[in-house]
DNA sequence: GTCTATAGGAAGATAGAC
DNA sequence: GTCTATCTTCCTATAGAC
């Protein structure tokens, strides 16, 4: 159930889905839901928990690779795999945090931002292993590009923006002199 | 009210915003909306008109310095200036296709797209003006950087992205070598 | 044109049968 | 644990007084 909340809360945004959706998908009852969340916050927090997990498979499964460089540009090529679900709905966290800014009364507005966190960080570190000079600023310029072709991917309905920006910031990789 | 419509339909996202708080924002009865507005629908499309009029007269201030390398940096310049407001809200016209993809049911999910188009538009122009290779590919990847880290600042609350990212925005352009 | 009051409907949440 | 029926609240939209 927590899978099927995090997909349609992405399709249909966290504002335009009810608690009947989400049973749809699930393929329960409508009251059904709430034996399980006392609440819709807490169905979107279980989304967020499915987004983290997902987060941390693709890291330990990229960490498997040797050089943080081709670490880097794996994560790249994920993205770029993901094209025509940016076209349609965004990037799920980028959306999500998106749409979660605006509900600072359920203090849910800093929880997606800390997820697109360890991601950053993440990131940083494979930089940091690669003796870039500040990690952590290129950390934010990869996953800002990464927001940034996914939000005109969806806005301007383009797949191939994802394309086209993915193989610049690979470009940009390989370039990148270091140690 | 169209500009009290566009900027609290953007502090409070589209969805979470009532007609009795526009009503409030613009300081008239909650009911009396309707008079000048039919449905909601019509007061979102108001604030498209603004955010198009704003990008107007932006662009068309722009236009009057003389070397279209200047206007891309007077216009990343203009985005810094805003950090604040990215970093609390997003960017405007972002956050607005963000929510706008999901209202498909009313014929508003591509709106916010066609304004952004509008801005890519200009800015390959300067592009194309500067001699560079890809003007159109060029523009993409400036305004994919504007939006990334407006989503950025905002995730993470930090507007001191924007101004780190601004800067690296403008060395590259003093570093595209043209003509 | 401006305002108040309220109708109508949708969605979150709950009660209670099975 | 599972499901149906329903309560309650909130919000869009309208009716009608002034």
């Amino acid at each position: 159930m927590t899978t099927a909340t995090a997909r349609v809360l992405h399709e249909q945004g966290v504002e335009r889905t009810t608690i009947a959706d989400i049973a749809r998908a699930a393929d329960v009852p409508t009251g059904n839901v709430y034996y399980y969340f006392k609440t819709k916050d807490e169905l979107i927090e279980a989304a967020l928990s499915e987004h983290t997990g997902n987060l941390e498979t693709l890291t330990a499964q990229l960490d498997r690779l040797p050089d943080p460089r081709e670490r880097l540009k794996a994560l790249i090529g994920g993205w770029v795999d993901q094209k025509d679900m940016a076209a349609r709905h965004g990037c799920p966290m980028g959306t999500l945090a998106v749409e979660l800014d605006k509900r600072y009364e359920d203090g849910l507005d800093l929880a997606a931002g800390q997820v697109i966190r360890r991601l950053v960080d993440w990131v940083a570190e494979q930089y940091r292993r690669l003796g870039a000079a500040d990690p952590e600023g290129l950390a934010l310029t990869l996953i800002g590009a990464y927001q940034g072709m996914s939000l005109l991917s969806n806005a301007l309905r383009d797949p191939e923006i994802m394309t086209r920006e993915g193989a610049r910031l690979i470009r940009e990789l390989d370039a990148l002199d270091v140690v």
